[in-house]
DNA sequence: AAATTTTACGAAATCGTTTTCGTTATTTTT
DNA sequence: AAAAATAACGAAAACGATTTCGTAAAATTT
């Protein structure tokens, strides 16, 4: 079968293109009797309209952007599936990108839909993101943009976050109460604002339980593997070894896990460890992981939901809006008070 | 700043727009200097040409589809994300789409795609698949298909696998040699090719061993996470309780852990587990998991290399290939000796 | 019955790009 | 010097769908 398009169809009924394009967008130019028959043929003929055409004639792509530092984590997985949801909803389809939180590969991404092939952009930050020339020329350009997670605060927009300040208070305070005393806080980048937040509520809690902070216990981790191996290791055989470990993200308490297996760290009786974390197996790890989960699958949503009410009042531009769902603490064995 | 585009540019140069896009496209119609002043302000102004117009003169949209049953799983992920590293290569986009294993969805999403969206497309099949008259219409309108895990048999083109037939002969001899006597399949669906290859490995192990089938020991699971459960703990609380479960894949393996947790079943002691999985904390669960691993990035790597091949031929019957990469053994806990 | 409105359709422009086919100058060949 | 070839560009036709603007016939109003 050959691709059907308005013009075989005219041919077929003998009536011109564009009394089968009304006829097919119901319009009340067309005879009842005309409409039905147009309509059978397509239905038999497998009529689909060729959705490139009809992005030239209307200026709308029905097609998002969806950008991702990387798609190996469940919590991006998550919210993409989330936005996909309602990407389905709304029949948009949904164009997928990582950065491999990498900045140039972002800005990369970004020029390549400058030039309409997407209507809108939901991002989250590579983590080595230090400016934002490549966002504002986006949305210039008339490409709205929506954060979620690894958000800009510099651009006005709407911004989907959890509460990392409160989160990261909650977490330390946590391992407070299940008696750590010394406590390491294993950071992703500096760049990220979630970071810093996530880094600042781990601070108050010290300053509420009067624990001196030791900046050797900031751990600054990176998106190299072997280098956050060393580190971590380095960090827990130190002589200001910590005794608890607050992991900004999920893969630095995989590694931590990873890490004490092979010196030999006991997980919780030498060290405590919590981290942010969407992973579906936290609960059957060895031992189990106290988690904070985000409820990314619901930040999806949300950040598509918002895209695609200014989509649909053709706003290119969104106002400045801080959606902040909360995220939930898990207690588990990996917390636990020995 | 408004979208540029050719017209705008020979404006602003007082040259045809036929002139302007033959000089950005290198035409040695154009003299040398012309081609420097184009290139010049195109440049400046930030010109990049409208991908859908280009679409409509070529009929090449350079964006391919991804059709994978679900996203939280980590074998599919790592397969879109090898594939989008090769489309990235060849300069290509890539529409993700997730059937949610619903037969319906899947069909919903290739009519959607008939109309020239997409240039081709890589497909998972869901486990509710039981025809492929939406695949061979797919086809048949020039949209080439490439298979991947869950693959196919009845369509003539390119099917990347894995040698699920050895595979799930290794697993069940490996618990055979541990000791099982009694062990129990899950299966993840009947329409699944690679569900009925690993099965056949698995009575084929159970025959070589003159273990005699049980079909009791041969659960079938399906979509329904609750059903699942209660599937699995029914088997494990049965007069005819096995001493090891094989399962098809990574979902059903979780649950069986999750299920033990509750009844207290002790795994490796009670239960040897193992199970196809490419979940990054295999080796952190408790006990760690024994897993054959398939090399999911490498899949969807050459799932997209194929395609692209035949693309850049513009051919779009894709000659029968089977390509059949190995799985690994990764042994650890869950099946240790007791 | 004449004037007006409505009905039902078609021609053609449009979106932005590519490509074919002219059409001038200029250069090269005889 | 006449003929042929080439260089450098422009006009216009595609691609497929939508939409504006006609327009003929039929229906309605005066």
């Amino acid at each position: 079968m050959p691709k059907i398009n308005l013009k075989d169809l005219a041919k077929n009924l003998n009536i011109s293109v564009s009394s089968v394009s009304k006829a097919l967008r119901d319009s009340h130019e067309i005879a009842e009797e005309t409409k039905k028959k147009v309509r059978a043929l397509a239905l038999e003929l497998g009529y689909s309209p060729n959705p490139y055409a009809g992005f030239l004639r209307n200026q709308k792509s029905k097609t998002i952007a969806l950008i991702a530092p990387e798609l190996t984590n469940n919590f991006f997985i998550q919210a993409i599936s989330g936005a996909e949801t309602i990407a389905q909803e709304h029949d948009y389809h949904i164009l997928v990108y990582t950065t491999n939180d990498d900045f140039e590969k972002e800005k990369s991404i970004t020029s390549h839909l400058m030039n309409g092939r997407v209507d809108g952009v939901i991002i989250s930050l590579a983590s080595s993101t230090s400016s934002y020339n490549h966002l504002t020329d986006l949305i210039e350009a008339g490409i709205p943009i929506v954060f979620f997670d690894r958000i800009c605060h510099e651009i006005e927009t709407a911004k989907i976050t959890t509460n990392d300040f409160a989160s990261g208070f909650m977490a330390t305070e946590h391992l407070i109460n299940n008696g750590s005393k010394k406590i390491a806080y294993l950071s992703i980048s500096e760049n990220l604002s979630i970071d810093n937040k996530r880094k600042q509520g781990y601070f108050e809690a010290l300053n509420k339980h009067d624990i001196k902070i030791d900046e050797r216990l900031v751990t600054k981790c990176s998106n190299d593997e072997n280098k956050n191996i060393n580190s971590i290791k380095q960090l827990l055989t130190s002589p200001y070894k910590p005794d608890a470990i607050f992991a900004s993200i999920e893969k630095l308490a995989l590694l931590t896990y990873t890490v004490c297996n092979v010196i030999g760290v006991k997980i919780p009786q030498d060290l405590k460890v919590i981290s942010f974390s969407n992973l579906r197996t936290a609960a059957l790890l060895n031992p189990s992981l106290t988690t904070i989960t985000q409820p990314a699958f619901e930040m999806g949503k949300i950040a598509a939901t918002i895209l695609f009410k200014y989509l649909a009042k053709r706003r290119s531009v969104i106002i400045n809006e801080n959606i902040i769902l909360k995220s939930e603490l898990t207690i588990r064995d990996s917390t636990r008070k020995y």
